[in-house]
RNA sequence: UGGGCCGUCGCCAAGCGGUAAGGCACCAGGUUUUGAUCCUGGCAUGCGCAGGUUCGAAUCCUGCCGGCCAAGCCA
């Protein structure tokens, strides 16, 4: 399989072929993915880097990764170390080293002498609340600064005494100079250096004051000779500024900045702020919990790279702020895993069955495939015994319409074995079902059994060739198609996202047991469980207890008749 | 009383003036020792609405309607 043929076009391919055509940037094509080390990757960030990196292979390109690291109080190594280890698990690699912004904080630096000298950046001494009163609002216009027509001298001065930790936190800021009466509130004079005397996680001590985003990005852009610089729906906005700051420095190259909308997934959020609330909050075990659409949490379920990079070619990039449903996530998924992972039998919720006319002795090896298709996977062996374990699903004292399984008095086929038939129920004073009595008929292995027609087939494990295990089951993270939403539905201060976490979103199955020829499974071995989903080996597992988790169930065309 | 962006099937998405691709989901059949996979077929006289231009409009124009973004010394 390849992901890479056939990638579908869309407005930004469109307009890169336009460039080439016109010759622009040579023909070139570089992009770059910027994150912010300030938390996990998740698959809102997969769909940046497939498009960024996608575009570079695709036109011949390099991509850079490039931390946006401008902000110390939130950001730390741990979160770089991250984003690098999940862009390269994601299959991507970029040129050279890691970039960071703070790389070119003594370059920054001196473009904002070069501004102050310009006269187009002051040195402004209003409070942050006075900043805020000044900027006006959305309809109405904002009002110049006291500050702003000081003399260049003046905002030299100021500038290094800022530099040289003179001034505390939020006494003074650097601003460029633009139009404090612009309908865009982000051209009202914008803020390119604060204050900030903590230490950053590159820099060090190095610096007090810290370049904002929107004069850092374009010029860690153009420095960088990016050509395309695709960003975020938000950032729209932020184009005008992106394009003022590099036309006031006509010696650097001027990238272009393009926007595309951003990935809603429905039932999780793609909000690194809240993914971190979850985390700290402890609502989930961590970043990489199984329940979390994180790229760790993903790869921890059991999804692949190459399932993710498929998801986002078939979602495509465009401007409409859309929701993407869980199923087309989970389709994709089912269509990697399919081809690649090895069948086995794992029955979660063991129901013991007692085969009558099996000799207690006896343990018959039976040989099943690994795939139903393909053979290059090899063979493994079955454990067929006396006394064996089904699901309890698989088995109704009074069967529903339609039903296909085991009951009272009827044969189902134990997958790539025998035929049994249930000849009695055994239950304890509660009335449980603790025990099924079967019979099973010699001559159907391998063959269809004599004058009747046996439709059910369930999986099965022998009880005492087969091995513990621990089977967690996930389902979505939230109850509510958008949490968001619903939590502004409700209308409610107090009411919020977190309201909607789903309380069944991990359901663990203790007493499962797994076909014995999976007792050497390794983390992140991948599995179908047949008729149950796809499962991967959990780093958690032990040498007494293998742990699973169900990465995405079955397609389950019988829990829809049977709803019926 | 403003600015920017967006509205094509339940969801995503092609389409760029010549008469609505595709995927997911869903429905109906076929194959099957996984109620899986696979295969076949179905699924927008219609493109937010209303006008207009044109031989011809989802594509161009005008006006409405609806949604999203932005007032961090976050990114």
């Amino acid at each position: 399989m390849s992901d890479s043929e056939n990638k579908p076009s869309n407005f930004i391919r469109h307009i890169i072929d336009g460039d080439r055509r016109a010759n622009k940037n040579n023909g070139q094509v570089v992009t770059r993915f910027p994150p912010e080390p300030n938390g996990y990757l998740h698959i809102g960030h997969a769909k940046s880097i497939c498009l960024n990196f996608g575009l570079a292979q695709d036109y011949d390109g390099v991509c850079n990764l490039r931390f946006d690291d401008t902000n110390p109080e939130k950001e730390d190594v741990e979160y770089v170390d991250s984003i690098k280890n999940d862009v390269t698990w994601l299959g991507f690699q970029w040129q050279g080293e890691p970039k960071y912004a703070s790389n070119y904080f003594p370059q920054l630096h001196d473009y904002a002498l070069e501004l102050i000298k310009a006269g187009k950046a002051y040195v402004c001494s209003l409070s942050p609340e006075e900043a805020r009163e000044y900027r006006g609002s959305l309809t109405a216009p904002g009002k110049d600064s006291p500050y702003r027509e000081q003399s260049v001298a003046e905002n030299l001065d100021l500038f290094a005494r800022m530099k040289a930790g003179e001034f505390d936190e939020g006494a003074k800021v650097l601003r460029a100079k633009i139009d404090m009466a612009s309908p865009n509130i982000n051209l009202r004079d914008p803020i390119l250096y604060r204050i900030r005397k903590v230490a950053h996680h590159q820099t060090g001590n190095d610096w007090c004051i810290y370049p904002m985003y929107d004069y850092t990005h374009c010029i860690s852009d153009a420095i960088e000779g990016i050509t395309h610089s695709l960003c975020t729906l938000e950032f729209e906005d932020h184009r005008p500024l992106y394009d003022w700051v590099l036309d006031q420095l006509p010696e650097l190259a001027h990238p272009q900045q393009i926007e595309f909308a951003r990935l809603n997934l429905n039932y999780t959020i793609t909000s690194k702020r809240k993914l971190k609330q979850l985390v700290d909050e402890k609502h989930v075990l961590g970043w990489d919990d199984p329940r979390m659409p994180t790229v760790s949490g993903l790869r921890r379920r059991g999804y692949t790279p190459l399932s993710i990079r498929n998801f986002c070619d078939r979602i495509g990039v465009t401007k409409v702020d859309g929701v993407v449903d869980m199923a087309t996530l989970e389709f994709c998924i089912r269509e990697d895993l399919e081809h690649r992972a090895p069948r086995a039998m794992c029955v979660i919720n063991p129901l013991k069955v007692t085969i009558d006319t099996w000799d207690t002795e006896t343990i018959e090896d039976l040989s099943a495939p690994r795939h139903p298709k393909d053979e290059s996977m090899g063979r493994r062996t079955l454990k067929m015994t006396r006394v064996i374990y089904i699901d309890h699903s698989d088995f109704a004292e009074v069967p529903p319409p339609k039903y296909k399984r085991l009951t009272i008095g009827k044969e189902v086929r134990l997958r790539n074995s025998y035929v049994i038939k249930c000849n009695e129920v055994i239950k304890d004073e509660q009335g449980e079902i603790i025990e099924l009595r079967c019979s099973h008929d010699v001559d159907t292995l391998g063959k269809k059994p004599e004058g009747r027609k046996v439709k059910g087939v369930i999986h099965w494990v022998s009880a005492e060739h087969s091995v513990p295990a621990q089977v967690r089951l996930y389902d979505r993270l939230f109850s509510e198609e958008n949490p968001d939403a619903a939590a502004k539905d409700h209308n409610n201060e107090d009411s919020h996202f977190l309201d909607f976490l789903n309380p069944d979103s991990l359901t663990i199955m203790d007493q499962a047991r797994v076909e014995f020829s999976l007792a050497e499974t390794q983390a992140g071995d991948a599995f179908q469980f047949e008729r149950e989903g796809y499962f991967t080996a959990d780093p958690d597992s032990t040498a007494e207890q293998l742990v699973f988790n169900r990465t995405v169930s079955l397609r389950d065309s019988w829990a829809k008749t049977a709803r019926k």
